[in-house]
DNA sequence: GTTATTAATGCAAACGTTTGTGCAATTTTA
DNA sequence: TAAAATTGCACAAACGTTTGCATTAATAAC
């Protein structure tokens, strides 16, 4: 079955490639095409299964319909949520997405920005992974309009959305103190990244506020599950041990579990806990973890959203959005007077 | 800045786009193009930071260097596990991959493929949602090389890559009778599915060899949570309630943990539960959850490698493979004499 | 001092589209 | 009935590559 092209409808129906070009993208009204060419040559195309190079379309027209979203691991149930809307919301628009995972380190990211570029994608969706905003700067200027998810800088002015991850942080410290905690540690992330760094102002905040600032700990270099692990060892052992653990994400919170778990205690009534992120199966966790959810979906929806208008040269748009995140409450924060170790 | 291009670089250099080209491919010495001229093309390509158009390339040369993936749902941690492998093993050997999930339908799944072709991916990897394999037989036959993993066909000669869930089913099953367990229940996902049929099949067969014939029981619609959830509620509500279920997918599991949760019942003590895939989390859930792992690394390495055989013209490899799955165990099924339910 | 070799490069077609412009035939206008 | 307007379509260039073949200049062979 040789592959159906313009051409090959041209010569079966006799009409020139331009006249079936612009019937089958619907151009004939305005080209005066007759309704019954129109009609023989969209019975030819169905019939013969016509689909359309998108190669050659889009050499020629400069538009793929093909964005690229940059994650940093797609094992990251976080971002394979994120990656899920995003995806559906392009297709949704006519978008194809091509996914590609940096690694969280510069180098890939590069190297995979180069590479969607070489695809001509039309736009680049990404949660950056270095400090230095300036070759995604450079990318959104000369080559192709760039929208950051979930990280994002202060000193660039690229469009981001993302978390409230202030708010976010000071949500869970709060809860912590209203339940009688006062010992709260928090174990961070890349500590450079703004959701790390802006969950940990917020924490601070509170703590602040609350006059707990000698009690302030914060340590961790990463949201690995190793992490959370080792941050946690270290705590469970020191002379000063917390009674709440603030994790900053879901990977670092199944690290803390397992170093917990290794130590004969119980999360809720021997030490309390606060993860970031949503997960379905925080909900089935033993006990079932207290979290603070970013809105993933919202997040994904606006990204493709600013995409789409910043493609359609629209530039009235809010571009800069944080979002708030959601206390969902379960049960691995002991109530006052009830655990043991805080009192 | 304007995209560089073979011409510009062609009229900066004085030299002929197709000695660029040559160059620039690593022709250079089949077409005895000078060394001088090979540097001075060299340097300047990487100064002016020159990346070629794949759309171009693609066009004239009908090779994309891209894969399409069809998965039934990326949120789903068992495809986006996959999704991982496929995509880092792709990019390892200089593909591409674009992703896409087919939400377990056939209509999606044919209009995804469409896209997917009007892109001219070289090949298609994909987990098939339907019951009949002619669609993809004929897109495997006519466009693009297609391999299946996760779900096959047995009236196919479609190549594919699964894990021998024959095997998984029966680990499972035996694991159980050996703990002393006879009222097994199984809750399995889509009926049709090759998985599950297949697990089934393990499990009838297991438990008929230990004359508990009587015993087997088994339902379910889907692979998804709320099919566990419903099922197990159903099951601990029957006359004839089981002391053992046997949860066919992670998804399943968490729904069938929800039920189990509402009904004031322990996992281990009161009922006990296995169920399939290998999850990092499986290990933090109350109780560890034992489990029939699948070969989610060597299933996504094989594919690619198939793959990239077929593209090369190779035809001599084993292409129908299933890897054996892998008993995990952990701490959800009771030791015999130790359950209050089943003796 | 011709002629054959070889080295180094250029020409042009092709891949499958889109799109500005051109042009013949038909119809309308005056 | 001639001019003008409209209808219905075709031509051809361009997008950025690759690649078979042609071409030129230099060197070697005789």
């Amino acid at each position: 079955m040789k592959k159906e092209s313009l051409v090959s409808i041209s010569k079966r129906t006799g009409y020139s490639i331009s006249t079936i070009s612009r019937v089958l993208n619907g151009q004939a009204e305005k080209y005066r095409i007759s309704k019954k060419t129109v009609e023989l040559i969209s019975a030819e195309a169905k019939r013969c299964n016509y689909t359309p190079s998108l190669l050659a379309k889009g050499l020629r027209t400069r538009k793929t319909n093909t964005l690229g979203l940059i994650i940093l691991n797609i094992d990251n149930p976080y971002f394979s949520n994120i990656s899920n809307i995003v995806i559906h919301q392009a297709k949704e628009h006519g978008y194809t997405v091509i996914l590609a995972d940096s690694l969280e380190n510069e180098h890939d990211e590069r190297e995979v920005v180069r590479s969607l570029l070489s695809r001509q994608v039309d736009g680049i969706i990404a949660v950056p992974c270095g400090q230095d905003p300036s070759f995604l700067e450079e990318i959104n200027k000369n080559s192709a309009p760039v929208v950051l998810i979930d990280r994002y800088y202060q000193n660039s002015l690229l469009p981001y959305v993302s978390t409230n991850n202030y708010q976010g942080g000071k949500m869970a410290t709060a809860y912590f103190l209203a339940r009688g905690h006062k010992k709260i540690a928090c174990i961070c992330g890349t500590p450079y990244s703004m959701p790390s760094k802006e969950r940990v102002r917020g924490y601070r905040e509170v703590m602040k506020q609350a006059g707990l600032e000698s009690e302030i700990f914060v340590s961790g270099e990463d949201f690995s599950i190793m992490n959370g692990y080792l941050e946690t060892k270290l705590l469970l052992n020191s002379k000063n041990k917390p009674t709440a653990i603030f994790t900053l994400s879901n990977t670092i919170l199944l690290g803390a579990m397992k170093a917990i778990n290794e130590s004969g205690l119980k999360i809720n009534d021997d030490i309390s806990v606060i993860s970031f992120d949503n997960n379905t199966y925080l909900d089935y966790l033993n006990p079932p973890i207290t979290r603070i959810g970013q809105p993933t979906d919202e997040i994904g929806t606006l990204a493709v959203k600013i995409m789409l208008q910043s493609l359609e040269g629209k530039r009235d748009m809010e571009t800069r959005i944080l979002l708030p995140p959601e206390l969902i409450e379960r049960d691995s924060v002991s109530k006052p007077g009830t655990g043991t170790t805080h009192i």
